[in-house]
DNA sequence: CTCTCGATGTTCT
DNA sequence: GAACATCGAGAGG
């Protein structure tokens, strides 16, 4: 019998944590996502993001509690998922005590199993040529893993849909840090935290540190 | 490589 | 109307 990997889920004091401490973390560990018509996909998380209170601008709870952002107030270890810009969702997981609203963003991951079923961008031609790009980027990421709004709210402490379980352990030198993207309006100082953590020099990255 | 711009829908002013 | 935690195409260097 092959020995499988078992990919155990995180339990849910991980992510009940400062997601400064969390998202850090999260960098190496593994996405599962298993396919409602059968089939698994797993990806290495090359990258991620703290969004950290209401105090911090860039974070959707900036603006207090709405709809669309209530997972961010609940149970840690949730998935948050939202439509941005309309067309591509966004996937976070929950972190801190319920009621604290933060969340750690994954950006980038580093394809594993299941290549075959990830969907590539609406062009075939970029990740067609760099396959180990498919998943690069937040969005794109969510496309290539079938993530979308029917997975908000889901647990990412049990098996399930979607879960997430320990990876390989970074060395530090390899874990670089620096200002989250896409948040020049946030203003000063929340654009300039250096709240971006992701694996050195990876070519799965969404953008270069 | 860089820059610019349109797609597309929810939320806020 | 404008803004938005993005992506990819197209033009230019």
């Amino acid at each position: 019998m092959t020995p499988r990997r078992a990919f155990l889920p995180l339990p849910r004091e991980f992510f009940a944590r400062s997601v400064l401490e969390v998202a850090p973390e999260l960098v190496g560990a593994i996405l599962v996502r298993e396919l409602p018509g059968g089939g698994r996909l797993t990806g290495r998380i090359v990258e991620v993001e703290a969004y950290d209170g209401e105090r911090d601008l860039a974070c959707h709870a900036s603006r207090g509690r709405t709809p669309r952002n209530e997972t961010l107030y609940g149970e840690p270890g949730r998935a948050y998922v939202y439509l941005c810009y309309g067309m591509h969702f966004l996937l976070n997981a929950v972190s801190a005590k319920a009621g604290y609203p933060a969340a750690a963003l994954i950006r980038a991951i580093e394809p594993l199993d299941g290549r075959e079923a990830m969907r590539p961008g609406r062009s075939v031609s970029v990740t067609a040529s760099r396959p180990e790009r498919i998943a690069s980027g937040p969005g794109r990421l969510s496309r290539a893993f079938h993530v979308d709004l029917s997975l908000n709210r889901i647990d990412l402490c049990a098996k399930g849909p979607l879960w997430i379980a320990p990876g390989e352990p970074v060395r530090p030198r390899d874990l670089v840090r620096g200002p989250r993207i896409g948040v020049e309006s946030a203003g000063a100082p929340w654009n300039r935290k250096a709240w971006r953590f992701g694996l050195r020099d990876h070519p799965a990255l969404s953008v270069r540190f």
